[in-house]
DNA sequence: CCTTGCGTACTTGGATCCAAGTCGGGAGCA
DNA sequence: TGCTCCCGACTTGGATCCAAGTACGCAAGG
């Protein structure tokens, strides 16, 4: 678990090791550094020009997120992806976000301030995203994904929840840059978006979990050929 | 995450922290170490005769794990229950194990010979269960009760999921303990385990998640009161 | 040429050391 | 008596030190 903010864990305090958990974390997540690579504690600590205690807490929290493969006396490995860990984080993913979509679909009303609220929200950020599809601009596109997402979570106000799905995107997210790479599934995604919202305001739970899983469920086939293509990455 | 066995997380080495971290854990689940208690990591490491470092790292993992939190320059404190973050991880565990009890029903085919040992092993637990009942050993039955749920969950194969379930399930326990002691609901529960079973052996999805989460709530409402009486314990 | 074995360089695990921050109690004063 | 302030004891955060284990290269022998 990990996952929430690192500042957060202790206490209100800015600690060393949070900021170099934050950075690795960022550069194995966005596939700078490669699964497999080797990084070590030294090399790390001198970086970031701090002394080898608070690195090793960050490897440790790493290790804990099953990001980073920690071999004693020969270093560490950024994780390979795996297609059964990916299968199983999207699964993972799949049913608590389902039920707090479901969660959102039900509570849906319209005369409610903080609905409508999330709702602006949510409209900004299918614009932003619509223009992130024309300049074809995936990075920025998948931020604004991320927000959608993360709108209706944060409303749902399970943090235990957002706490968790936020571990198993971490996993996800590896694949989903290289998918960048291969599909353009970007326009469809927005267009699932949208529908998504469609049946969330009518309060319409079944339709609403439906299409969910259904854009979730959108790369699945596709993602098997990837695992394929990318042999290097995996296992 | 915690979740797996510490040994597991530093490959195949038996760590000093991993024991350390067992251990308090457990302390800390089974409410030998009541919530707001203070621990200090000298005290731990004249316990089990080590030096703070590899305390320290137990605490980090458990501070992760939302069991304890650790206050710079005062101590640590076994973290209070509370009843927004009992209610999260509830909902999160009933999701995900619908998800995983759904996908066992949907399988399930007694001509295969890896069902027909899930049977037989969850029919012996079963007898144990009764037999915990008839005995109130309200110990032996929620280990049992664990063993039940982890049958099925191991039979579902996602060991992503596996592990989450568990991470709720720490918070879970500790107010699982108080129960323990104010309702008599284990042969209740029991029968739930029957029910539950007999729909999963008729492939029935929604009868089985129907009757998983009704199980799973039965207790929701008596927790509620719980908060009330226990407030020692709470916030 | 290939294999074997040893030695060195490098890595992490754990212990100790130092710095900085928090808390509580007692002295001093009104 | 009661309030304030200061100092010391104790805590964790971070740095450094030492020990143990791994890997790789090179030399020696078949």
């Amino acid at each position: 678990m990990t996952r929430m903010k690192a500042e957060e864990l202790i206490a209100g305090r800015q600690t060393l090791d949070g900021v170099i958990y934050d950075e690795l974390r960022t550069r194995i997540i966005s596939l700078d550094y490669l699964p497999g690579k080797m990084i070590f504690e030294n090399e790390i600590a001198a970086e970031f020009d701090v002394s080898r205690t608070p690195v090793r807490r960050a490897f440790f929290r790493l290790a804990i997120d099953d990001l980073l493969q920690v071999l004693p006396q020969r270093g560490a490995r950024v994780s390979f992806l795996s297609a059964a860990k990916v299968r199983e984080a999207q699964a993972v993913r799949e049913s608590l976000e389902a039920t707090a979509f479901a969660d959102v679909a039900r509570r849906w009303d319209e005369a409610d301030p903080a609905c409508r609220a999330l709702l602006a929200e949510v409209e900004a950020i299918l614009a932003d995203q619509a223009a992130a599809v024309d300049a074809q601009d995936y990075l920025a596109f998948m931020r604004h994904d991320e927000a959608f997402h993360g709108a209706f979570l944060r409303f749902a106000g399970n943090r235990t929840l957002i706490a968790v799905i936020g571990e198993m995107r971490a996993h996800l997210n590896r694949v989903r840059f290289v998918e960048l790479q291969e599909a353009h599934h970007d326009a469809a995604a927005l267009v699932w978006h949208r529908d998504i919202l469609e049946a969330l305001r009518r309060n319409d739970v079944a339709a609403t979990t439906d299409r969910l899983i259904a854009h979730l469920k959108m790369l699945e086939a596709f993602r098997e050929t990837i695992f394929a293509k990318r042999r290097d990455m995996f296992l």
